[in-house]
DNA sequence: CTCGATATATCGACACCCTATGTATGTGTC
DNA sequence: GACACATACATAGGGTGTCGATATATCGAG
């Protein structure tokens, strides 16, 4: 069994980066296309303010889990992300636990009422 | 169907309240005892520190969700807490809206690797 | 009587998200 | 040509919450 410690603060942030992660699987993107896709895939339910989204980035990219190189689209710079090794097994590691926390906290809550539509 | 913004702080908060108020679904404790079950329910995955605790509990009172009575069990004192039909009400809203966020959230993250043991 | 567990409470440090602001290019419109 | 708006990246400041440390007080064990 994966340790304990569970850090609601580290499994907020943890939610942000693995949400951008898993954007990158289909391919690499910028990232003002990754908060995009993200809002667009989740329906609307998870929206980046560019505040949160660029911190998010570079710390990915300091950590080694993406990788960003510059391209130039005519004039306007973007800076293009993929995924790395690390990257790829971080988010699958990352996703596991918070499945794990997630099925130990569905658990201690009561049971959803069953409403059918 | 609940839409509207997603904030990781709010669900961030949201997990440790809820994880109190079902804690006294059970029935009416003290603080220092919803601390001790939640970390022996849940198997030491959720821990409570005193200082996260009491300031959650002081503001679930505030807010109606609980209902808190002084008992003296003989000199030494306990606070003790009961769920409101309020609390009650916000406990399976709120549990709800984890779910339609911990569905979505599942969705856009890769499928768990099945694998065995 | 000292140590640790029980029981509650508060404060400062730290981390993080969000709003606002700034820079710069591309496009549409008049 | 001038202007507004969308694209695209970046950072600083404010607010909020958890965490560790500290304090008070009672009770049982050695």
């Amino acid at each position: 069994m994966t340790e304990k410690g569970f850090d609601v603060q580290d499994f907020a942030r943890g939610i942000h980066e693995l949400l951008v992660l898993s954007s990158l699987q289909t391919g690499e993107k910028h990232g003002y296309q990754i908060a995009l896709d993200l809002q667009a895939d989740s329906n609307d339910l998870f929206r980046f303010k560019h505040g949160t989204l660029y911190p998010i980035l570079h710390r990915l990219e300091g950590e080694g889990l993406i990788k960003g190189s510059w391209s130039k689209d005519g004039g306007r710079r973007k800076k293009v992300y993929s995924l790395t090794g690390k990257g790829r097994k971080h988010l699958s590691g990352e996703t596991g636990r918070v499945q794990e926390i997630v099925s130990g906290l569905m658990r201690l809550l009561p049971a959803p009422s069953e409403v059918p539509a």
